[in-house]
DNA sequence: AATGAATGAGAATTCATTCAT
DNA sequence: CATGAATGAATTCTCATTCAT
């Protein structure tokens, strides 16, 4: 059994090295131009040896999207824990998650550019992070309008609408063409989405000056 | 001249043919797995004549870009034309822009995550239309800042942040998981904005109301 | 017949149109690399229209070699009948035509280079034709042994190897790497050639002095 | 390290049947119109594999140039190592040379013929050979001009010539019209050279006789 | 476990030639 | 005579995956 588990623990550390590898070249060619040979080379593995780890080429593509999606997914758990209030809670949320998307652009526009060649089964265990995500990020609005801080109609939309919103950096080009710098980005975000679920702008003028004053 | 015209029109068709033959296939495959044998099959051109109409592959995904691209803004064009008042424009917008993405689904999925694919000077072209797409939202956007209907700083943020909502419903596999009707979402989205824009509830429901009337 | 006579004719103008047209590219570009549309292209004449005048590629690699090759045989023709001395007619023959060696540079590589991708009824044309080349020097040298001017045994083969040689500029890339003028190796192969058939030093001193003085 | 140069001498040899393979259909077909396909099956490699071991179709060429350069030019040094007269080094060599010609006949016509297909970087080393090899041969009648048995001026293009005269039995589709033999070609070769560089009728057929002499 | 040589199917693109206009 | 659109076979080269060592 122990025995068993130090191969198995063998295996994730060969794997995340594999991830590691891949990534640094999928960043720059993409997912079907990256060759398996380059994959080796860039991970340190001999190319025949990529496959006792992995069956296909689609699976490091899996375990890069499971790895991005879940360091998403713990950092909206951690912000919410940090608070109680609705709407600290989700300025922290907007707050860290826009955050993580400064630092991973690449690896999100990627994901986002070929989940589409993952296959049937992948794909339902991406889509189904995604959703149970969601879900959260759904309860924390209901939470809300049941206080009676937010406003709305359908929380599940509203959800869905606020969490695409949050991957507006990285889907569009930003860096390139930007005059704006990210937090200013940040900050309209914050804003647009406070005011979309009806919260006052003295409200929202508010929050920003205690968050400016406790950073100082 | 007129001779040359008409080669040039004998073009724009049988390029318009290629396109829609490839687009065929690219919803089903994506660009990369659709080989030119079946685009050729497909749009019903011999292999070896399609060269003569584009000179590579990537070509095809340029012309289909852009076609979608220009169906997008020509509507945003209409709607802004049809009146004079910066809410009902924009209302009008994003239901008429929403509504395209329903139809255009798989053309935008399809666009956006195969961009990367262009080459440099494609790309150019493709991002200087979007651009300046994005500053015609801001100056709707300005127009009703000044008028004092909307409310929020920095419109060329806030004009990113809604034209990238605009395209929710392509980019999140909306369709495989809906609960919720196209018509709900396109609610929900319009109600999100309008509020983003500091647009008192009652003048919303008041909006929608007006248009359900409108419609019977 | 006469209007017969005038087709005719204009199918050879057309003919030399089509070769002048492809040996501007053929010298850069080599037979294969070199499309039917190129030619096309370069000589003026609808892709399409090629064809009523050549039947395939080929066709005009072998008008070329022709063209080439007459040329060089009109101009031997010429040299021999300026003197009855074999002396006199062997240096101006090896004048001449390295001269026009010098000229022809890219047209003989190009033929010497190509001559292998003529057919076998084209190829024995041209064969033939140098044969009748060769037999017509090996005169020259038999005349001028029998005259007592030249040694040398077997003058078939000696013809061979001195009309070879006169090849020497274009089939070896002279200009490329030359330290020596055209004219230093024109005197070169002279004087070399001469010896080779026995042509005492002073001999051929004095005949160069001669040229020299009539030249100035 | 020791493993390093195992490797590396797998490679050599791979390239070697690769060599072998490619020109037997090469000699037929010349380069271009020979397919990967044919020379993979021709060398009994995979097609894929074939190019673990060449980069470029190109590079077979000049692998194949490469080796039968090398060829020549090796005989060349042994030829000059067997004696100290210049003289009978100049004969051995040609002999050698010549002789090497007629059993590569095909190989030198090829090599002679698709040369210009050769990239920069690969003829600017084949040339480099060549040039290396003109110098060598200009040496040796250097030595012969002043130990006083060979007359004559500019012996850098006297080598040129000479070296260029070695190669005209392939040049020249001797075999397909030959009415003499091989022999008598080489002989009248050695004989017209050693004339062109002045040595007398007498001692050229000294020579020979000894040489017959020592044959027998 | 680790290696990289081997495989051959499949990719984009080009070409000489024909044919309808 | 003249045109150039149309054809599809043939080309080089790449790639994920397997397998012998």
């Amino acid at each position: 059994m122990i025995e068993n588990d130090k191969i198995k623990s063998r295996r994730r550390e060969r794997q995340q090295q594999i991830c590691r590898g891949a990534m640094k070249i999928f960043r720059v060619k993409g997912f079907h131009a990256t060759s398996m040979r380059e994959i080796a080379a860039a991970s340190g593995i001999g190319l025949g040896n990529l496959y006792h780890y992995i069956r296909k080429k689609e699976d490091i593509l899996f375990l890069v999207q499971k790895d991005v999606m879940d360091r998403l997914y713990d950092r909206f758990d951690e912000c919410v824990k940090q608070s109680k209030d609705p709407v600290d809670q989700l300025v922290s949320v907007i707050r860290e998650l826009v955050g993580l998307t400064f630092t991973l652009k690449e690896e999100m526009l990627f994901i986002y550019t070929e989940t589409k060649s993952l296959d049937r089964k992948y794909m339902r265990e991406i889509l189904a992070g995604e959703t149970q995500f969601v879900k959260a990020f759904e309860s924390l609005i209901r939470k809300g309008i049941r206080q009676g801080v937010f406003h709305g109609e359908k929380p599940d939309l509203i959800a869905n609408i606020i969490v695409f919103t949050l991957s507006i950096y990285p889907l569009r080009g930003w860096s390139t063409r930007r005059r704006r710098s990210n937090d200013e980005l940040l900050d309209a975000l914050i804003r647009f989405v406070l005011k979309g679920l009806g919260i006052p702008d003295e409200a929202i003028q508010h929050k920003m000056k205690q968050r400016a004053r406790k950073k100082t």
